[in-house]
DNA sequence: AATGAATGAGTTTTCATTCAT
DNA sequence: CATGAATGAAAACTCATTCAT
């Protein structure tokens, strides 16, 4: 109780405050996370986030300038969660058989497109066009990474590997997502993989020059 | 100008009741339309909607219960356009050889997401999870018109023609609004439409029992 | 279709119009009391009263300056038809010996209150302090009436009639407009009757001078 | 006033955080109440109390649920506080003889009715029918508690304690509403007074069974 | 830094009233 | 005169954001 130097951080502990507030921004994304996942974009309000997250509204304000930034950051985090998933579902993917390798980018767009269905879904309506534009980035990451795979397979003799990488990665893409939308059930379902690699097959036979 | 004059009516004021009423009413819905498109679902407040429309706010509440309705019945008029362009781009389908169907297809389905492309992608983002109904059905009808094409072309034996159907009409539609929205120019892009031809048709030989 | 002196009213056909307005008049007068009686007075919009009556709104406002012109007009009708029941329910009052007479009194003092107990109730309601006027003097006459009673019968000795009159008048009607809201089924109720009757007597004895 | 000085809390800041949301709370419910009691319930819009609350609009909002939220809480409040002036006025009835227990019974009554006169007539007026319960309760209890009085009164001999209590708490209470509606300079009057002593006193003895 | 009370512009919606036909 | 479409002031309520403590 002698109270000798209260406070005064002799040794500064590993990013004391930082940790804290390192543990409160990610507090405050996961909350909003959450809300707009669970009860969509209209109930993702500033004071619904810090209530959940457990934090003042104040709090909130101190580590994002406004809602604009939250949703930024949060797309952000997502965008890279999304494209580690991708790194780690198309490892490897030059070293395999032409079959093999295919049914891993299947495997590989669909795990992409699950990374969080709820939230992705929410991103998407809550995001006024033109803010889109990190997860279009990355979807565009992805074309020029399926184009490069195309050059590669030169047995594949790809005519436009650009125009059919976009082809591919596009329409796999929208099928996949308006698929949880209205049939979220079937995503998983192989059948429905067995298909979208007959759909890749056959494109790409008659993508050949 | 004396008395007789009365009673005359020199033009028949058209719809003299209904008249003004039915133009107000689309006066509003265009307004809707406009600003949906262009500045997307924040911005059509009720009552940017009147100010643009040229209408007092009170007019647009005589004719819509709420917000919600108009939307609603915004939704109504665009999927019906959607459904009467489509019925004409699909006539005659089933009496044209296989390669020229396909690129009717394409064109038909082309068609469907030009119809209002800003409109339905701010649609899209203005209705809450579950209320896209109208859309949805929209596109179910159109899956299921599109199995029905693959059972009648017995020659292309298709196994599991629900399957196929939803897969290619999903894959196209999800294609396309992608490209409507990240490079809208390219839409019409023939190169394109060769390229979705291909794909349908290496798709169908994949699918074949 | 000469069109001779157009409208000249060549002989004012007794009340043609008069007849006409008269209807709707008291059409829409009989809607304004309905609505108010059975939903209160928030139901009770201009708009609302027309439609129930079956007349444009622009009629309402051909015979009612406003609408607190109209429901001034409604608080006025009501009052009379209260002023002519009570008229007949008191007829012959002073002619009778005092226990009958009271009895007379008890129930015409009810059956005023029940004239149109809903309506009554609204308009209550509806009335901001400063309109009841209409109300209150038609209180304040009944007063002065059962105070020129008691000066009447001389054998009752009243110190003060005046005061007498305005206890009675008003604690009477106080309780018969409480019993309507709490226990509306009780107001007829003969057991009622008589502890009121029972009140009145011991009250005038007590007031003796 | 050197650094030290931190933490001491020189005057601890009274009720720091819940004070001022208390303070706000009660400077709104007191501006609704002064409203309601001098221009009546229609003048009484959320907007107008936050504006003579000296808060903004935001606070009420921040404190009450809903404009019905604030008037149940300013309902409550009244009633609590005629509860406890009618428990102070009714201290030690029992223990009087009967005429001085009477003129206690009438100061009582008055006393009740006149807490805030205005605010309870506006009250009256602003809620609509059935949601006056907590008033109406108020007033069973006090016809419960006359009951019991007379019942414990053995030497009255009172026949139907139940209806003779309802018959007086009603019409001193209607008698005491329209007084102050319509004189309310007489309400104190001690010629009523004993007017209205006069009046239970000739009551209870024609009430014997 | 954290807190949460306070703010007020902006949104939806209602309703008495007007006026062209 | 009747009609009903149109008007717009005003009410209830929300929510991103600020700021004193």
């Amino acid at each position: 109780m002698a109270a000798p130097a209260r406070k005064t951080r002799p040794q500064p502990r590993r990013r004391p405050v930082q940790g804290r507030a390192q543990e409160t921004v990610d507090a405050i994304l996961k909350a909003a996370a959450q809300i707009l996942a669970k009860h969509g974009a209209d109930a993702a309000t500033t004071n619904a986030i810090a209530a959940r997250a457990g934090v003042s509204i104040g709090s909130l304000y101190q580590y994002f300038a406004d809602r604009e930034a939250l949703i930024t950051e949060l797309v952000r985090r997502h965008v890279e969660e999304m494209q580690a998933v991708l790194a780690r579902a198309l490892a490897g993917l030059g070293d395999r058989p032409l079959p093999a390798a295919i049914e891993q980018l299947v495997a590989a767009i669909t795990a992409v497109h699950q990374v969080a269905p709820r939230l992705h879904q929410a991103l998407h309506q809550s995001l006024a066009r033109g803010r889109l534009d990190a997860i279009d980035q990355f979807e565009a990451q992805l074309e020029a990474l399926v184009a490069q795979a195309l050059v590669d397979r030169v047995e594949l003799a790809i005519a436009d590997p650009g125009l059919t990488a976009r082809l591919l990665v596009r329409a796999l893409g929208g099928l996949i997502r308006t698929t949880l939308r209205r049939e979220p059930e079937r995503v998983g379902d192989p059948a429905l993989a067995m298909a979208m690699t007959g759909m890749i097959l056959g494109t790409l036979e008659r993508a050949r020059r």
